[in-house]
DNA sequence: TCGTGTTTTACGGTTTTCCGTAAGATATAC
DNA sequence: GTATATCTTACGGAAAACCGTAAAACACGA
């Protein structure tokens, strides 16, 4: 089928599954990282010898530990792949089902897929495994394929992500003004920061800032 | 070493692994459920069949998908449990790291174990259940025991949990106190809930209420 | 029953947020 | 260059939240 892959997965109960799985799809060489750090530098590695790997399966999120690393989420581990392969096969493999971080892992990581960790999951890997490699197309859990369609989603962008971050560090209204202008993202007024605080509350249905934290939390936004 | 046990996990990643784990530590009898309903009627099922479970090992949080279910969280189940079997040995096997939903484990549910799931759980749970079955004691993930000394966590009592949750779903100060009222929570005055507030604000740290439930919704309260 | 201390409520003034309106700035088309 | 639409800022009044103080209610022992 292909060659190597490289799974970057720091749950032990599930890398050896995954691990499993990917040897039934006669794999022959397959690497491990239980860190995001630990990836990067493999595919660096390998990318210097000149055989390089073909597909990462990785999880998204990776708990701290004792040990110092610079990376914590796929999302960064991607961005820095992406600089110095830019063609590598990614599959992303999570528990995430928030619309928000999943579709914009298509849009500004171009991920070739991402399976939903769930009651069967294990088949959809194989599928997802053989979409991307095999048929050269995207995958995503059928489960999750409404959300690429989602409208709200498409509607936020970093200015709002980075004034709901504030918000929930606490940083009042006024502050966040001084904030952005220093910062340098426009616009920066206390008028302009009102009004789309309004417009969120609109999308998400909240009934106030208070509200629209909460939900924003449960979204994995901030 | 012991006989009859349950495993309630939904995702088929982890309970394959779950599952050779406890065979390897020669247990007769392993049954399995991917939902927290069907984990309760197999603990019924077995009562009723005067064969009881020796040991419940479950998952903290379940999805949801298209089956209709009553119990989502392991809580539920527990509670449930309880009710029938109050001597059931549970270890819980978790990612989840909020220091109140754990606590709230030990000093409410009565669990016997909590393993955090992470880069070498399957160890820790080979320990957990030792611990708990052979020598008859309680475990806890090292990384994680410090939790149970948190002080804060002690100080927060239902009325603040409540207020708390209100306040997540967006429920101004003033609807907070008819709603008090009308569930008999007291105190229940506007005067008393913002003093209150200002309390959980001074515990958490918080600059304002929007920081307060970040913060809050961050170690699992509401 | 009274006194004392604690909890709960009431009240008022200040700050912050909220929300509409309008003026100013910027971009785009013609 | 001017008209038109859009984005950004400014302002002001209303509502909500914040915070301190004091009165009222309650609890409990003497």
């Amino acid at each position: 089928m292909f060659k190597k892959v490289l799974i970057a997965e720091d749950l032990d109960s599930i890398s050896i599954t995954v691990n499993e799985t990917l040897k039934s799809l006669k794999i022959k060489e397959i690497q491990h990282s239980k860190y995001c750090d630990d990836a990067l530098l493999k595919v660096k590695k390998a990318l210097l010898d000149n055989n390089p790997f073909d597909l990462l399966v990785t999880d998204l999120s990776f708990t701290a530990d004792y040990r110092k690393v610079k990376m914590y989420t796929a999302e960064a581990l991607i961005n820095e792949i992406r600089k110095i392969q830019p063609t590598l096969k990614i599959v992303v493999y999570s528990v995430e089902d928030k619309s928000f971080r999943i579709k914009a892992l298509f849009e500004h990581s171009n991920i070739d897929a991402f399976v939903n960790k769930g009651r069967k999951s294990i088949t959809e890997l194989k599928t997802a495994v053989k979409t991307v490699v095999v048929e050269d197309q995207k995958y995503i859990s059928p489960q999750l394929a409404s959300i690429l369609q989602d409208k709200v989603v498409h509607e936020i962008d970093n200015f709002d992500v980075e004034l709901i971050r504030q918000l929930a560090l606490g940083t009042p209204q006024e502050e966040i003004e001084t904030i952005f202008k220093q910062l340098n993202i426009k616009p920066s007024s206390k008028s302009a920061i009102e009004k789309r605080l309004g417009k969120l509350k609109d999308y998400f249905k909240a009934k106030n800032t208070v509200h629209l934290i909460a939900i924003a939390k449960d979204m994995g936004i901030a």
